[in-house]
DNA sequence: CCGCTTAACGTCAGTGACTGGCGCTATGGA
DNA sequence: TCCATAGCGCCAGTCACTGACGTTAAGCGG
């Protein structure tokens, strides 16, 4: 058996086909719908080389989280010191918004397979723990109290997290827009009332 | 081949069973480790019985959460009126801490596989967005915003799952101690400053 | 220009989670 | 007493994922 020689043996371009390739099949059929093996012939590979670039069928879909994280724990530790906790969240977060912005076009349909498959909302949400881990840690690099880093990283999280989704549904506001909105309520919820014992 | 007489066939016992199997297997050997004919067998009955009680290997281990956000939901709507929402969700949570408080026992060995055990995490995370959404809807019902009310629900759980963790780790104070606790954290994280713009 | 190393891939065989289908049997009424 | 049904055992099959090994192409020193 002759090896193709239309497929250039990259590495790197037969990842992102692959990624190409099984956005589609999932939105096309569905992920549960979709084996692996469809996914790696739509790409020109063997299903092996799918599980050689990714771990699993759901991981396929999130390469850009570790990107997002290390942005995020950058921007937190080069925040101005004296800041709130809560200050300096979204300031880091209005700092790596354009990451987003840029990819618009493929986090969109992303999202809406995402929100569509339970398997692969919990990997969102396994993702999205995992940054607010981090952002926890960063905080406490800061001086931020063990307490408190963990609540404020979950807290700006949930903000920042509404923002997207806000912008998603609503793209004539900008993303800083929609996130400035969402501290907006952050601000409501806290400020009215906090019970006292 | 005869049927065991041995086993009982009542239903809810084999579920039981299975259980407290897959709890003690996971703890010896690790998840990834045992199989489901295993938990099967040390349950005394067949591998598809597994399936037929639980749906896949990880739910076996969340079968309360139905309970609990049940609990949650009843609580947030039988608050009195005027409450704002995190007030209202204080009350509720400390209405349901008992349910937690006698399942001590069972859930201490269980948060210690859950927390040791990537794929057990992810479900541990898509039960936990599950009733935030739960308490979310029940906040709408009484008035919330809709933007509000995802906010405060996710708020209001990070508190109450940062209290859980600290009431594991150190059981010398009450769930209840914990928990107010955690929420004198929240008011210390918004009560500092929250960027105006 | 030639051999050599190595990265990326193909192929094969195997494990284990999960499903559908079918037959059995005990149990609780009619 | 008969019978519908719930709960289970058994079998065959699909598919995600893994380990081992062979193959090819590209870079690199000679």
């Amino acid at each position: 058996m002759r090896y193709p020689r239309s497929v250039p043996r990259s590495g790197a371009e037969a990842r992102r086909r692959l990624q190409q390739a099984a956005l589609e099949l999932y939105r096309e059929r569905g992920f549960d719908q979709t084996t692996t093996a469809e996914i790696a012939a739509r790409a020109g590979v063997n299903e092996r080389t799918f599980f050689r670039h990714f771990p699993d069928k759901r991981e396929v879909l999130f390469d850009g989280e570790s990107d997002l994280r290390a942005a995020l724990m950058q921007a937190v530790a080069e925040a101005p010191e004296g800041l709130q906790p809560l200050e300096t969240l979204l300031r880091a977060f209005r700092k790596v918004e354009r990451i987003l912005e840029d990819n618009r076009p493929f986090a969109e349909p992303r999202l809406q397979v995402i929100a569509a498959t339970p398997a692969l909302r919990e990997r969102d949400l396994a993702k999205a723990a995992a940054i607010t881990e981090a952002v926890a840690e960063a905080l406490r690099q800061r001086g931020v109290t063990d307490r408190l880093s963990g609540l404020a990283a979950q807290i700006g999280w949930a903000a920042f997290h509404q923002a997207i989704q806000a912008w998603i549904d609503d793209p004539s506001q900008s993303l800083d827009a929609h996130l400035l909105h969402a501290f907006d309520d952050l601000r409501a919820l806290s400020a009215t009332a906090l019970p006292a014992q």
